[in-house]
DNA sequence: AATGAATGAGCATTCATTCAT
DNA sequence: TATGAATGAATGCTCATTCAT
């Protein structure tokens, strides 16, 4: 347990949480261009507040990247995971928010390299479910992610989904239950 | 005798192109939220010249785009033209253009679906070039220009041409030259 | 009969034409503020021949009262006509046009002072029709159909003409028939 | 402690008093249809502060009336008031604010109905002065407002007021002192 | 440290006026 | 002389960011 014994921040912490859950919803539903008031108003706190915590839009976005990461890797950590678990629930992160998906498509740039990296190392070494699918070159599953990313639109979920697992199927790769396992 | 007085075109014609000229250089760097002023201005002409040839700016982007699915459409129209020669050619573009990417992105609107259904009839009954393709259902086709733009980005053409290429890989397409074709 | 023997100029003469009708529409429409291009397209004109003839929004305000003025001025010098006759032309005309109400409430100011004084004139001298009304001083009676101006509002052209009719009751003048006596 | 912090009221509640009175003056002078930036700058403030307090420029037109229409109120409730006190009071607005007369002439429309609703109210049932005046019905009471409104025009205040004060005994009805009564 | 008001630059858009043809 | 395209100033409005409290 990583409890900060740090009573005073309390409401520091709590803050952050609520930015970072109200960016979370916000990102998702208007893209990566939404204000930044609409994210504080969300939230519930100041204008001021959130450029405490958070001084750039940029600063923002990656701590709502973190938390998709962190779960990913979390995924990944548990006994038995294989690829493809993990590539549902990024597939399930893909379908639901648009904003991880411009995200994805920021990666290349030097924004959040480390975000793109820590999921490669999350992956890498993960085994593969069946034969079909055979053993993956990291890089190539990094890029396919990003080829997947490109063809989730349309106007419902159920729509992204489905192009989502056509776009797999295109690639013959096979991916788990597509779950926000939260 | 009352000519009716309307040979000004020469003006309005050469600024139109000025403008989609423009408009393509600027959308290109900077994606479709480009400032309309920025078009203008590169362009050397007014903001109002700008309005009145282009109302909005979906018009504007469309004008561009249109030039670009019109050379797709001229390329698959050539005889003997293949899917992987317009692959190819479509590819160039994908490298070149954020915009003609962000609009591909749009596609599944409202917005430009036209200029999508004019590439997939482009792309619709081409013939494939080798027995390692096969036919190709048009949509799979379509998705897969999707999932590719996905894969698009980069600092430089030389790192987007060489993921593109690896991309197209990944899904097992050949594709022809990577040619603007001008 | 004043034509002016001077065929060379006939398109002149019918655009000028053309531009007044039209204007007086669209300002009755639009009100005083409506665009200048607006005018010229509805004249089916290009908009400089709207500057030739009207370098500036009052010069073309004033040609449009101007007709008004010479209506009220030719209904006045109509054998037996009264004034209750000719307040009657002149409460249509505010009825119907926004644009006269607005140009009469500009008749205070140095614009079109010359157009209020030949209505004045107009005016002058016109006997009353009954002992109910009285002579009346010219002076007051500019005045009232300036106050009756303020009075007309409403969104149709019934309601503004019961106000009007309501007013002239409150100034206990009797008006005749309401009409554009075209 | 978690003091909820809202104390900068002193900044805001000057802002909104310097807005209003900005816009009383720049409304008086150039009419409805002047720049929001000219209230802005005329008030010292940003234009973003001017939208905070007035989203658009009904709000803000409203607002400025809404001091105009308070104290017409309040001079009707004061003992002893009479119809002609508060017509005295209507009168020297008109003659002070372009503004004013506009707002007068827009209360048909659905913009201030609720402002010249509450004139109404405060009319209606006043004792009138006189025998002379007699009891007036409160809808002629307005529409008088209304008539003098469209005598009241002139270069200078002196001239508006002249005409103001004929144009009422016109209608035989009698005002007492035309003051701001501030 | 939190609040939310203030700032002002930035962008979209309209329209009066000029001018090339 | 007529046309209508071009110009650019003017205005509305929206945020990102700063700062007084």
């Amino acid at each position: 347990m990583t409890r900060p014994a740090n009573p005073t921040r309390s409401d520091a912490v709590r803050n952050r949480d609520l930015l970072v859950a109200a960016a979370r919803e916000v990102l998702a539903e208007q893209g990566l261009d939404a204000p930044m008031s609409a994210v504080a108003k969300r939230a519930g706190v100041g204008q001021g507040t959130l450029y405490r915590h958070f001084p750039d839009r940029l600063t923002l976005a990656r701590a709502v990247l973190d938390e998709n990461v962190a779960h990913i890797e979390e995924v990944a950590a548990r006994p038995g995971a294989t690829l493809a678990d993990v590539l549902g629930v990024i597939t399930w992160q893909m379908i639901h928010s648009i904003a991880f998906v411009s995200l994805i498509r920021l990666s290349g740039e030097e924004t959040s390299q480390d975000l793109a990296d820590r999921v490669r190392t999350a992956v890498d070494g993960l085994p593969t479910e069946s034969h079909a699918t055979g053993t993956r070159d990291t890089d190539d599953v990094m890029l396919a992610v990003a080829m997947v990313s490109g063809a989730v639109h349309g106007p419902t979920e159920q729509v992204r989904e489905a192009t989502a697992r056509r776009a797999w199927q295109l690639l013959g790769i096979e991916i788990g239950e597509v779950t926000p396992d939260h």
